[in-house]
DNA sequence: ATATTGCATGCTTAC
DNA sequence: TAAGCATGCAATATG
């Protein structure tokens, strides 16, 4: 239907512009494929087959390479980049047009039409945001190198003004909007959504594109377009993974054409390493965004090593990134530079390099404080981005190491928590005291609107990094575990998992059956634990320390089973442990 | 004695 | 194979 067209050249279009981070999340709710037509609104169209069938296929579609003679899909806004006009009507595939412009490319390289695309964003590369949208300033008028060859080189045939309403227009904001409705009513040139009666006017483009060799780079748009004919091959008439989408999506469009960024000075490589870049989900973002109050654009990511998240107090930044997306620095001292946390403490750490085997090594120091407040680990991973405001340039978040439960657990928890009892136990915390456990159907409605509504405000705060999981407690029977609310008011937490453990109570009125795996008694019940009360479940009472219920005794458990064990409380003999229930 | 700094070394990984 | 980067380590600074 025509919402799945808009929405499907929406993001085609943010995906062009690189004006939003690519995310699974952003890929499973668009579930845009590739650049073959392939496009499916949240996977049911694509599921269904439907989406290329109806939009491309069999309509405006398909036509041949005037040198190759290869079969182009040009019905649609996703193929864009794969043909050009010819002059004499007709198209050509972007493998060809490319093969000839590459001698142009050489002949031109010293000029500026070329440079201006690689050197010219050295001192102006700020992320400016317009309504949402996060454009490339230099990109601006030259267009951010991206996704195509057609984006970059359509885009320097319209007229600014043009181009102005398309930057305003594009944005990770999904809803429809008319300024995006009329955005996609492309200009009467526009190769979006050329039929074969409606080819545009050619002779404009590709005398165009032979008079000026595009101001990008055409080395990277080679190979991408040889990834997509690749994909396109591959995508003819069968379907596509899901686990396939992401990493094709990813290795169509390298990142530093997504961010469009080239090292400034020619110095070091772009940006080319997949770990690098940012993976925040878009509800992430706009999660940041609003807690920043602006527009904040995720640059890169790094994970801590141990050395970064040493005592040392200095983390090695990736160079390319540093080189890319912080600004130049000539002395070795480099620069201060101002950074905002989630929480919205500013920082001020040193970027600096050392000279390294004719290279540099780039790092930040005096990050040892930052550290040890929002207490990253070795394996935390620190998100750098920058924000659109003028006073601070950059911000950092950070995302936990794996082991911590994320937003999926949760979900699964809650719906498994519902599933589980009539009534819903979760967390219930009231007030800026001590928070109390309950049981409740509360947790429940607490769990699902903190995950939706304002609440959520602290999703990336240890809360939720490091919470305490249910299971985890029931499991575990060492370590603090030291959670971090901070909602409006910080509060914290702090019980260990033996004590969290001591306040599962079973519930009340309840005959529990008895189980017997492998010497130990279990007392199974229907219900789930009622959470508040203290007991002395896990505890010894001689005090010995609990031990862990081993695989094999989990194994004897149905994994079918929807009720709750625990060990039974009996008497032992001094020396011997229990098990956790 | 301990912390910090600046560079070197060697492993890993992208090309 | 070379660049990148995690980490080691010696030199220097500080308490």
């Amino acid at each position: 239907d025509v919402r799945s067209w808009d929405r499907c050249h929406r993001f085609c279009w943010c995906l062009a512009g690189t004006l939003f981070p690519l995310t699974s999340t952003v890929l499973e709710r668009t579930a845009f494929v590739g650049y073959v037509g392939i496009c499916t609104l949240g996977l049911s169209a694509y599921a269904n087959s439907i989406f290329c069938e109806k939009f491309h296929r069999l309509q405006t579609g398909w036509r041949e390479c005037g040198s190759c003679k290869k079969s182009i899909h040009c019905g649609c806004i996703v193929s864009r980049c794969l043909f050009e006009y010819d002059d004499f009507g007709g198209i050509e595939c972007a493998t060809c047009v490319n093969t000839s412009q590459l001698g142009l490319m050489r002949n031109t390289e010293n000029s500026n039409a070329i440079g201006s695309s690689t050197k010219d964003n050295t001192n102006d590369r700020h992320i400016e945001n317009i309504d949402g949208s996060m454009v490339d300033r230099a990109g601006k008028g030259k267009m951010v190198q991206l996704c195509g060859i057609a984006e970059a080189r359509e885009s320097s045939r319209w007229p600014q003004s043009e181009k102005n309403v398309t930057d305003s227009c594009i944005g990770p904001n999904m809803q429809e909007d008319t300024r995006f409705s009329n955005m996609m009513k492309p200009p009467s040139h526009s190769l979006a959504f050329t039929t074969p009666e409606n080819n545009g006017p050619t002779g404009v483009t590709r005398s165009m594109n032979k008079s000026q060799p595009v101001n990008i780079s055409l080395g990277g748009n080679s190979v991408l377009t040889s990834a997509l004919e690749s994909l396109e091959e591959r995508l003819e008439g069968k379907a596509l993974s899901l686990s396939m989408k992401l990493e094709t999506i990813q290795a169509v469009i390298p990142p530093q054409e997504r961010i469009a960024r080239p090292p400034p000075n020619g110095r070091g490589k772009s940006l080319s390493i997949s770990r690098y870049w940012p993976k925040m989900t878009d509800h992430e973002m706009e999660q940041l965004s609003e807690r920043m109050k602006c527009t904040v654009v995720p640059l890169f990511e790094k994970t801590l090593s141990v050395s970064d998240a040493g005592r040392i107090g200095r983390l090695v930044l990736p160079k390319s990134c540093a080189e890319t997306f912080f600004p130049p620095i000539e002395e070795s001292e480099g620069l201060p530079l101002q950074m905002l946390d989630v929480m919205g403490n500013e920082w001020t750490f040193q970027f600096r390099f050392w000279p390294n085997n004719n290279s540099r090594m780039y790092v930040l120091e005096g990050i040892t404080t930052c550290m040890q407040v929002l207490q990253l680990k070795a394996g935390d991973t620190v998100i750098f981005s920058q924000m659109d405001n003028s006073g601070s340039k950059y911000a950092f978040g950070y995302r936990r190491a794996s082991g911590s439960i994320d937003m999926q657990e949760i979900h699964l928890f809650a719906a498994t928590a519902k599933l589980r009892s009539g009534s819903n136990y979760l967390l219930n915390w009231k007030g800026k005291g001590e928070p109390f456990l309950n049981g409740c159907s509360e947790h429940l409605r607490w769990g699902i609107a903190c995950l939706q509504t304002e609440n959520c405000k602290m999703l990336n705060s240890d809360l939720l990094q490091r919470p305490i999981s249910v299971s985890e407690g029931m499991t575990q029977t060492s370590g603090p575990m030291k959670s971090l609310l901070q909602n409006g008011d910080a509060m914290e937490l702090s019980v260990t998992i033996k004590q969290a453990q001591n306040l599962l109570t079973p519930p009340p009125r309840v005959k529990p059956n008895i189980v017997k795996v492998e010497d130990q008694e279990f007392e199974e019940y229907e219900e789930p634990p009622v959470i508040g009360q203290r007991t002395e479940i896990n505890v010894h009472p001689s005090g010995s320390a609990s031990e862990e219920m081993s695989p094999k005794k989990l194994e004897n458990i149905p994994a079918t089973s929807t009720k709750f064990i625990r060990k039974r409380r009996t008497m032992r003999k001094p020396g011997t442990s229990q098990v956790h229930g």
